[in-house]
DNA sequence: CACCAGATTAAACACTCGTTCAACCGCTCG
DNA sequence: CGAGCGGTTGAACGAGTGTTTAATCTGGTG
């Protein structure tokens, strides 16, 4: 269908707009006009809206697009199951790592997509957290739910922050580079803090849960206020 | 010099101009229009560039207005010294939510002010980690500077994934209950991984201390490769 | 009073944006 | 061959933007 010169990896001109797009979103971010990205894949604007209606559209498609491969490379990967570390490896591939960069763009933006993946991290990092606990080599926690969410924004808003501020708009190589730096500056404090803890003494946990009634399974945002 | 009706409690009109800027860019972001900024301190756009140059101007005087209060009002908190206790105090009084929110946008954005920002929160948790330690409160860590740093960009990165997704827009005054909403949600955890950890042994980081030769300083970008 | 300087306004300018429209091209099918 | 149709283009539209400009208002000063 469509496009008639069948040799080999030719690929639609659809799918050549939107991954033109997805570049373009990942280095620019979402300001970038729609005349930018025609440029880009060789077309006129016009045509980006015949094929996607509207700037959302397109964006909605290139939304669907990087969830589709995060989705196939999740299950393909084999990293520690952290998100992150799943991140910096698809980083480390030139064809991927503008992906991951518009997924970033996407957080920053705080669209649709970014709260998907961030409550699809929280479920596998639930998966992850409670074989840990089966295996024995993660300690139980009072509200298992919460700590989960915890942990995932914390590892995904700091990513999210360090690159907001050290250079969103790196050329794609470097970016890669600087993912592979994040990740190295993080490690040591991050295993520190997983092994050995912050904090002396229990006394402000302690404190915590003498004054805190009962907390609550936090799971789902329905505030029954009391 | 300028306005001449002497009475009480009245701003200069750049003073009024530059303040419902603030309310505007935190509620809208940095794309709202100078006609709103100018409608909403009743004025007209032109005023607005007459005062202030530009809008990166009126941005700039956004910023030096900000980062004057929040610095006089951390000499005036008392809190426990992590620099989200005082967002999360500072933005309970009405008359500086607008600010914190202000603050969320810029990091959003990753202006010069948001570096500043966290470069300034790095250097006071840098101070208050060392008390800690001296103290006997906290734990020493094998690299201090790199440790800090982490501690830093999780709290504030996880604050501004959080915001970014579940409404950066609220109108100021849910602003104030979603923060503290904020706070509640992740104090257990966050007092868990503190003082008891994550991980039940000791292995990855045995792991990855042998594996790492030489942690080094890690507090400036100086990158001599080796 | 005349005069000037600053505050303020309304209008216009130049530009970008997303989107629309009419036409054109190349292909397939009757 | 000719009709039709989807892919594609270039130009235009309308709404938005930041900024400029000329004019008006206002208040203090010689």
């Amino acid at each position: 269908m469509g496009v008639g010169s069948g040799s080999g990896g030719e690929f639609a001109t659809a799918d050549r707009i939107r991954d033109a797009a997805i570049r373009r979103f990942a280095r620019d971010g979402f300001r970038a006009g729609l005349r930018t990205v025609a440029a880009d894949a060789g077309v006129t604007a016009g045509l980006v809206i015949h094929h996607f209606g509207s700037k959302a559209g397109l964006r909605r498609a290139c939304d669907e697009r990087v969830l589709e491969i995060m989705r196939q490379e999740k299950t393909k990967a084999l990293t520690d199951g952290t998100a992150a570390m799943l991140l910096a490896q698809m980083a480390g591939v030139e064809q991927y790592a503008p992906m991951v960069q518009y997924l970033l763009r996407s957080m920053q933006a705080g669209g649709e997509l970014a709260l998907k993946l961030v409550e699809h991290m929280i479920t596998d990092a639930e998966a992850y957290l409670s074989a840990g606990e089966a295996a024995g080599v993660v300690r139980p926690s009072r509200n298992r739910p919460a700590r989960t969410r915890y942990l995932a924004y914390q590892a995904t808003g700091s990513m999210l922050l360090w690159f907001t501020l050290h250079g969103a708009d790196v050329p794609a190589e470097e970016f890669a580079a600087l993912f592979r730096r994040y990740v190295e500056e993080l490690a040591l404090p991050a295993l520190e803090l997983f092994t050995e803890g912050l904090l002396v003494d229990r006394s402000m946990l302690d404190e915590y849960l003498m004054y805190v009634p009962d907390p609550p399974p936090a799971g789902d945002p329905d505030r029954t206020a009391g």
